[in-house]
Parts: C-alpha cells; sequence; structure tokens
DNA sequence: AATAAAAGAGAACAAAATGTTTGTTATCAA
DNA sequence: TTGATAACAAACATTTTGTTCTCTTTTATT
C-alpha cells in the first residue's frame, strides 16, 4: 500500500483517539478530525464514508490484535485449560487491554467506550462460539448453546466496563478469578 | 401541567419512537421529528435542549412504570422469593417487556436498541443493588458485591439484547428459568 | 364572559457541518 | 524519468442546528 496513504490514515486515527478521548463520539464532527489530523477535508472522504465507517475502521484495527492472540491462546488451551496452563483466554484479554499497546486505553476510560465494547462483544462472540463447538460442552442442562455464548461474552464485556468505570483497580488475574465465580456453573 | 404542553410533548415522543423504528438514532434530526410530530420548531426546542434530551426523557418515561413496579414486586418477595411465590423480578420485567403497554417493544426491535438498554442497566443496577443490601447477602467468596451486582443486571440487559435479537421466541418464564441457571451461583 | 398568562406557529436568521467538485501540486512505484 | 496516484486548497450547494422575532391560539382564573 501507498505509504501516503498509511500516513493520513494513520494520522486520522490518532486524530480520532485524541478526540474521543475529550468528548463523546456524536459530538466530534468531522471538521475536527480533519483539523486535527491536519488533512484535507476531500481526503478524509477519500478514506473514509463517514464518521461511521472511520470508528469501524479502528475497532477492527484495534481488536484485530487481541482478538486474534486470543483466538491462538484459545486454539491450544481452550477456552480455560483443564490442566496445567494457569492462564484463561479470558485473564489473556484482560491482560492484553492493560497492556495497551495501541493507546486502546484511552478510548475504554473514555464517554464512548460502550461504543468499542460492542465491537469487541462481536468478535468475542465468535471466539467462544468456537470454542463450544470444538469442546463438545457437556450440556447437561436443555439451555442453549447461544444463549450460553451470548452470556460469557456479554457479561465479559460488562465485566470490562464495570473494571474501566471503576479506573481498573483490579488486577487482570483477579478479575480473571472473579469472573470464573461467576460462570463456573456453565463452563 | 398544561394540557397543550402535555399533548406536544406526547407528540414529540410518539414521533422520535416511529423515526426510531425507521432508521438509527443518530440519522435522525430535529427537522425530521417536528415534521412527524407537526409542531414548530420553536416548540421543540421549549421542551427539550437537543435530541440527547430528548432521549433521556423518553427512557425515563418508559422505563419508569417498568422499574418502580418491579421495585414493588422486589420489595415484597425479594429478587427471587425463597418459598412459595415462582415470579422472580426478573420474569416480572421479561414480562413487563413483553406486553408492550408503551409500545417499547418497537424500540428495542430497533436499530437503536442498546441506547435504550443501556438506560435499562442504570435503573436496573440500582433495583438490584438494592436488593443485595437489603438481603443481607450471604457472601461466602470475597467477590466485591457490586461486581456482583454489575454481573447481575449485566448479563440481564445482555440477556435482553440477545432475546430480542433474536425476535423473542422464547417466553418470559423460559427466560427466567435459563438466567437462574446462569445465575444461581451466585444468588 | 373577560382577561392575563402561557404555549404554539411560522418565518427568518446566522452559524456550523456535510459531502462534493475542480484544478493544482507533491509523492510514489516502476 | 514518467505515468499514476494521493493529497491539497478553495469553493460550492445543501442540510442541520439553535435562536429570535412576531402573531395567533389556548388555557386557567376571575
Amino acid at each position: 500500500m501507498d505509504r501516503r496513504q498509511q500516513k493520513t490514515r494513520a494520522a486520522i486515527f490518532t486524530a480520532f483517539s485524541t478526540l474521543l478521548a475529550e468528548k463523546s463520539y456524536s459530538k466530534i464532527t468531522v471538521q475536527e478530525i480533519i483539523d486535527t489530523a491536519n488533512v484535507g477535508r476531500t481526503t478524509f472522504y477519500a478514506h473514509f464514508e463517514a464518521k461511521d465507517d472511520l470508528l469501524k475502521a479502528l475497532c477492527e484495527e484495534l481488536f484485530g490484535h487481541i482478538i486474534s492472540s486470543a483466538l491462538d491462546c484459545s486454539h491450544t488451551h481452550g477456552l480455560y485449560s483443564d490442566k496445567n496452563a494457569p492462564k484463561s483466554v479470558f485473564c489473556h484479554l484482560l491482560q492484553h487491554l492493560q497492556e495497551d499497546e495501541n493507546n486502546i486505553l484511552e478510548l475504554l476510560y473514555c464517554e464512548s467506550s460502550e461504543l468499542f465494547l460492542r465491537y469487541f462483544k462481536d468478535s468475542l462472540n465468535e471466539l467462544i462460539q468456537n470454542q463450544f463447538v470444538n469442546q463438545n460442552r457437556k450440556n447437561n442442562t436443555d439451555i442453549p448453546q447461544d444463549f450460553l455464548v451470548n452470556h460469557i461474552s456479554g457479561s465479559f464485556v460488562e465485566m470490562v466496563l464495570w473494571w474501566i468505570k471503576g479506573r481498573m483497580k483490579q488486577t487482570p488475574e483477579e478479575l480473571d478469578r472473579y469472573f470464573r465465580a461467576v460462570i463456573e456453573s456453565i463452563l
């Protein structure tokens, strides 16, 4: 890909992130984005159809790494490794979030954090779905599988939201323990 | 309150609801609202500061009944009555949603359903918080109470979201059973 | 029934934001 | 070096927003 495209794309992303840290998504205008990114109006619309597009692209960029790395992790270990590996996929994910490679934390602290967590949940849902299919769960109850999948990914995201709103005082390991406790009965 | 005010307020609410059924919140303009409601521009801004205000007011209106009725219910029975009353607060809430007094269903089917469910969760959180405080729970584990509260209200909302997206095929009683199953270990 | 107060209608307005077009310049990849 | 591509700036019509007028209708009260 053209080096210029990469540059402007990156500039727009960082500008957008910066603005998101300041104000809520709905209050941000394209004008502000292009001013902050210091790119021409035409350029913005050449890259993205609209603000929604930009958000989507940013989310894909941000959660791309995290999810794919979690996918590897879960591929080898399962959601929770039964034996020796103490690290669950969930703990893995939480650590990734905390490490904050891509300045994702700033966005998760911001007013529009839910926006991102929605995207996060969609990715998560697939990941967990696969796990359920692969692991052939002992579905002793007659509760639909996709209900369980939704419950797990949903409550994980809600936990992260809670974590963020509380200024992330807990360690990923603590959170993972909490999550195990409330989810163990169905996993 | 002036009868005129009630009328226009109602007109704006129904117009807004109608539009929300058609398109997403962010795409709706004030212009469309006042055209649909057939009120003057001045009138709208006399009632609401902006679109956000309107949404908030609508949410309060919609969830007002549901939550207060649930509050009564939980006051007398607790979240889950231990003995003879088979109806949980959660089942109660689900039935209320399904009954659809205030055409809330249309809004929960719409693109912006998450918006409403966020408000819903906030109300729910308080309700459950109170229950926990009143019931003096046997917190055998060392998991923070507000984590548990968040987990319950959060996963309830996620369940409702799942329910809605699946076109509400399950009965409230079924859903309640599912919910009991995934939540029993901590309640 | 008369009246003052409140609410809405309607038009007009400035300011801001959107999305597009045009022509020019700079940069890239070959 | 050269053709292709991307970015730019400026201008543009259009839409949306929120406000400010004046005028009319409705309401509650006497």
